[in-house]
RNA sequence: GGGCGUGUAGCUUAGUUUGGCUGGAGCACCCGGCUGAUAACCGGGAGGUCACAGGUUCAAAUCCUGUCAUGCCCA
């Protein structure tokens, strides 16, 4: 293309020649669908992947998987982008990038929104209507929203193979996972445990805290100080609790070791007030911690020792329910054991311990070897055994009976009633239970120091998400409960042999067939009831069991987990796919997922590769309605993306939350804000293109005739400025891109479209291309606006893929998603414009020059239509070839460089703070007052001579800055600039009848050309004109100016009486007619 | 209760890493200008307890401590 410097933005695809059409009006909404349906047409996503095959260098993505059974909101839209945004740009380095959609369909939430809309409210319900229809509503359920996710992805541009998808219900996708899991239980990270939860009886469902939470309620219930009497000793260690119905579960008691206890003897009878059941005789002694004797205790009573609760630490007491649990195997049982968790802010200072009814309990249990056994059995009721007059009975209800017994066995100091905050189920409203819940675990402690180390080893943007949130989570690492006790979930594939004890965990489907039993059907999916009902023979030799699965569904967040390789339906499948795509270069979500999927996939792949399962990882901040609340159906603030696709256009939203902040800030969502983008971002753009492409199509331009081509060499100092600039703007995006920085990326890339290419480039190149005839400049112009079009489309089509798409069409006749990013990468070559950074400094400046011109005039109330005689530049470097370009800003005749400063200025002397401050410390506000009141000639002759000394310090020139302010008696402005110091614009604010025809002329003009306007005139068609002037001559240049400005075919000059409309301008009266 | 974020004009935000000139912009508002230039543009104005309170420093939006609000996660 003759250019030396190889900037060429011919597609790199061959194609016709292409002239522009006129844009029109834009309506971003058609534009839009317009595109959606050419890229279905003409498969636009699938040709993007598969130019880049040759190349061969993927670029691998790994979606997230939403559930659809939910509808999408604009909150969803964010995420989508980003993922999309990072795809787009890769595959415009030259990546090949598969995005492959994913759909997450087991779980909880799916099992309640059926259960609400069924109204099965238990698990008996639910086994009552069936486990197989039941499962079947679930399995229809998770696509209720899938059409309106699909119309929201398609509509706002994310492109994502939703044709494919990975879904965790298929048979393939639980396979997997299968196999999965048989990889940790093969290494032993599999094992079986309790874990506590909240559990309701009633519905025979455990919750998840996030449900919990919903249910709190305050309730005021009995609470009980109840008497341990040791056994070796006559005295009752004192313990309280608000639960009764866990004390036949006690085996043990827990006290600080640190914590100060006393032993205390009932000295009197108590007084008439006391309330309730219990007492103590007097004489009995009683053990509890030193600070909570005032509130515990309602006798009077005598100190009979002191001593820290190691003290107590290994003593045996006697059960208030003997027989209730079985401690023959357990030493441990009934003795009091030290836990940190202890504190004397409630209570008695010693903790009742429940192995099976409490978190801490549990693990406190586990860590003493206490028995883990049920007093309750998962009806809410005490198991047989427990005591006559409790067997069977439900617990909540007992309350009363419980603290009878203890007070006809002596064991009942006091009881009260205690008011709090409590979980309650939210569909029975019946209080929860904390209840061990039989579960698998993997033992995800084996592995921390590797999960540890794969974590650093994560691009985390922002990287507190890593090293903090996630680094911190890790480092108090939980072995993980993979199951559930539910329906609707992958099942657990281990099976247990009943009459040996055998483990078995299935791994395939093929294995499952193999050693299941001849009379176990295949199961006609992988889900329950039908996996429940195969059997497999005991492989341990000698026994002849039939293996019975376990009867759990694993956590959906596992499954998610498995994503990187149960998409493929890897190791049965697709290991060339795998192995190309292991470790992910890249997932993005929101920052909820640390503990969720970010946390899911590094857990799976740490476990079963030992690997990392993402190399980078960008976690989003959730987008908050304008008040700064959460998004949620029950406050109906969701905002509905469709109230936006609908009227500013997907480009515009995707722009808005792109540049709205920082991807990992909280946004509250601002709809103003998308209409903004819109009209700064997109109208402006489209009006650039329009203006190109009108002019275009007019002079039949086309860009690729080599003829008609002029070198960039060859062209106009303000196209090698835009030129220049788009270079820089380009290299800084891309910088912007790389650090993750997207918002200052396209906040930058904005101000280029709307200052520099529209309000400047285009605005001064008008008059260029009105140019009928063809001219080198013209030409020039035109190749220009193309090829800053064309590049500017690239470098936005990743964020916003619709109206960079069409102009890139309507330019060069193929879609901006197959063309190269123009920065290049490590695939691509860069193409991008020569840089002239002088050129830019001058140009900054002169445009810093006309401002400063408009404040001038308007400090000395001169309108900008009236011309001045002359102006002065005074500093500065020389741009004298913008002299002409800055004289129309300026509107003065001649514009000249003058030298002579003291002629409008005079200077002033301003302190450094930053380098006087380290100098001078606690004297520098004397130092700046001395400054404040030397003369500056003297005091600038001083340093120069290196004498200055203020306040004992020597003054340089690094310690001041020379600031020249205009003298009075001049219209000026000095503007400063790091680069290039000091520059004054001084105007020349003398009148004449000259000036006044001319500002007149002006006048006249801007009228007319607003009433062409208003009259809807054709740009090109000619008009009569009659003028009517009263207070001034109009010179007969200016008149014929006006005519030729206009298009007046013909013209009158105060010829008869004036008409039409009328204005006022200086003093001067104006009538015009247009006629067309 | 704990961990991690966030808080700057009516709204959306820059500046906080590395303390330093009068805390910058956009939207909305007011005044003026410019325009065959769009929901545009330019100049000016009004609007700030930089969430609050202490501390360090010659100097704090910025560093430290605490508090409040808000969000996520955990308990």
């Amino acid at each position: 293309m003759g250019d030396p410097l190889n900037f060429k933005t011919r597609p790199q695809v061959a194609r016709p020649m292409v002239v522009p059409k006129p844009a029109g009006e834009l309506d971003p909404v058609a534009l839009e669908t317009a595109l959606m349906q050419a890229w279905s047409d003409e498969k636009t996503f699938a040709q993007s992947i598969e130019a880049r095959r040759d190349g061969a260098s993927p670029f691998t993505f790994l979606e997230g998987p939403p559930t659809a059974n939910g509808k999408p909101g604009i909150h969803h839209v964010i995420s989508r982008l980003f993922k999309d945004m990072v795809c787009r740009w890769k595959t415009m380095e030259g990546h090949i990038v598969e995005r492959k959609a994913g759909w997450d369909t087991h779980g909880l939430p799916v099992e309640i929104e059926v259960q609400k809309q069924l109204d099965l409210m238990s698990n008996e319900a639910i086994e009552a209507y069936g486990m197989e229809a039941f499962n079947q509503k679930c399995k229809e359920s998770v696509w209720t929203y899938e059409e309106a996710w699909r119309e929201m992805t398609e509509r706002m541009g994310f492109w994502v193979d939703m044709d494919d998808p990975y879904v965790t219900l298929h048979d393939d996708y639980i396979e997997s996972a299968w196999w999965s899991l048989k990889q940790m239980f093969d290494k032993g990270l599999l094992f079986r445990g309790h874990k506590v939860l909240p559990f309701c009886p009633q519905t025979g469902t455990s919750y998840s805290t996030h449900e919990v939470a919903q249910g709190y309620k305050e309730v005021a219930e009995p609470a009980v100080f109840i008497k341990f009497k040791l056994a070796d000793e006559d005295a009752s260690v004192l313990a309280w609790t608000t639960t009764p119905w866990t004390l036949p579960g006690n085996v043990g008691l827990a006290v600080g070791p640190d914590v100060t206890y006393v032993r205390v003897r009932v000295s009197t009878p108590p007084s008439e007030s006391w309330e309730g059941r219990g007492g103590a005789p007097v004489g009995e002694e009683l053990i509890l911690a030193k600070d909570l004797m005032g509130t515990v205790l309602r006798h009077h009573i005598e100190v009979i020792d002191e001593f820290p609760g190691s003290d107590l630490v290994g003593r045996s007491y006697n059960s208030l329910f003997p027989g209730a649990i079985d401690g023959s195997e357990h030493p441990a049982a009934w003795t009091i054991v030290g836990a940190d968790f202890v504190t004397t802010s409630d209570g008695t200072g010693v903790v009742h311990t429940a192995v099976m009814y409490g978190e801490d309990d549990y693990n406190l249990g586990m860590k003493e070897g206490f028995p883990a056994q049920h007093t309750v059995g998962m009806d809410g009721c005490f198991v047989a055994g427990t005591h006559g007059q409790l067997d069977g009975r439900y617990v909540k209800d007992c309350d009363d009976d419980i603290i009878n017994l203890l007070e006809s066995e002596n064991s009942l100091y006091r009881e009260h009633i205690y008011t709090h905050d409590y979980p309650h189920c939210w569909r029975t409203d019946h209080p929860l239970l904390y209840y061990a819940m039989d579960s698998w675990f993997v033992r995800m402690t084996a592995v921390k120091e590797q999960i540890m180390q794969y974590n650093s080893e994560v691009e985390w943007a922002p990287d507190w998400t890593g090293e903090k949130r996630m680094g911190e989570w890790l480092s108090n690492i939980k072995d993980w409960a993979i199951s559930r006790e539910r329906y609707w979930g992958t099942p657990i594939p281990v099976w247990i042999c009943p009459d040996c004890g055998t483990e078995h965990c299935i791994g395939s489907i093929a294995e499952m067939e193999e050693m299941k039993t001849s009379d176990s059907p295949m199961p006609p999916e992988l889900h329950r009831p039908y996996v429940d009902e195969v059997k497999l023979n005991c492989p341990t030799s000698n026994c002849s069991g039939k293996m019975v699965r376990e009867p759990y569904v694993m956590d959906c967040w596992f499954d998610s987990g498995c994503a990187s390789f149960a998409q493929w339906h890897y190791p049965f499948e697709n290991q060339d796919k795998f192995d190309g795509a292991f470790p992910v270069d890249y997932i993005c979500e929101a920052v909820d997922q640390t503990r969720g999927w970010f946390y899911s996939l590094m857990a799976v792949s740490t476990t079963v590769f030992d690997s990392i399962c993402y190399r980078r990882c960008l976690s989003l901040g959730h987008i908050l309605d304008k008040d700064g609340k959460k998004m949620s159906k029950s406050r109906g603030n969701v905002v509905n993306p469709w109230d936006h696709f609908n009227k500013e256009g997907s480009d515009s939203i995707r722009w808005y939350m792109m540049t709205q902040s920082a991807p990992w800030s909280p946004t509250n969502f601002d709809a103003n804000g998308v209409r903004e983008s819109y009209a700064k971002m997109f109208l402006t753009l489209w009006n650039v293109h329009r203006f190109h492409a009108d002019y275009a199509a007019l002079d039949d331009f086309d860009a690729d005739d080599a003829d008609g081509f002029v070198a960039v060499a060859d062209r106009s100092p303000l196209d090698r400025w835009i030129l220049s600039r788009l270079h820089t703007v380009a290299n800084s995006y891309q910088d912007q891109f790389v650090d993750w920085d997207f918002h200052k990326a396209g906040r930058e890339l904005e101000a280029f479209v709307v200052n520099d290419l529209s309000n400047w480039y285009v605005r001064r190149s008008r008059r260029r291309l009105w140019d009928e005839a063809d001219s080198l400049d013209k030409r020039a112009c035109q190749h220009t606006l193309h090829e800053v079009l064309l590049t500017v489309c690239r470098l936005m089509a990743p964020v916003a893929p619709f109206m960079p798409d069409q102009i890139h069409r309507d330019l060069t006749g193929v879609s901006v998603h197959l063309a190269d990013w123009p920065v290049g990468s490590s695939l691509i070559e860069s193409n991008l414009p020569p840089q002239d950074w002088a050129l830019e400094q001058e140009m900054g400046l002169v445009r810093a020059l006309a401002e400063t011109g408009r404040r001038v005039r308007v400090d000395a109330d001169r309108r900008q239509r009236l011309p001045c005689r002359a102006g002065w530049i005074v500093g500065g470097p020389d741009i004298g070839r913008f002299h002409d370009l800055l004289a129309e800003e300026l509107n003065v005749e001649s514009l000249t460089t003058e030298d002579d400063l003291e002629r409008f200025q005079r200077m002033v002397v301003e302190p450094n703070r930053k380098a006087l401050g380290k100098k001078c410390r606690q004297d520098l506000p004397a130092v700046i007052a001395l400054l404040g009141e030397a003369d500056p000639d003297n005091l600038l002759l001083e340093i120069d001579a290196g004498i200055c000394i203020l306040e004992g310090y020597d003054i340089t020139m690094d310690d001041i800055e020379i600031r020249r302010i205009e003298k009075d008696g001049f219209a000026a402005s000095t503007i400063s600039d790091e680069n290039v110091g000091d520059v004054s614009l001084v105007l020349d604010m003398s009148l004449d009848e000259d000036l006044l025809s001319k500002g007149l002329a002006r006048d006249i003009i801007r009228r007319v050309q607003a009433k062409r306007k208003d009259l809807d005139l054709d740009v090109e068609a000619s008009i009569t004109l009659a003028v009517w002037v009263d207070g001034l001559e109009l010179a007969d240049a200016d008149w014929a100016h006006v005519q030729s400005e206009v298009r007046a075919g013909a013209a009158s000059l105060n010829d008869g009486a004036a008409a039409g409309d009328s204005f006022q301008v200086d003093g001067v009266s104006v009538s015009f007619t247009v006629e067309s």
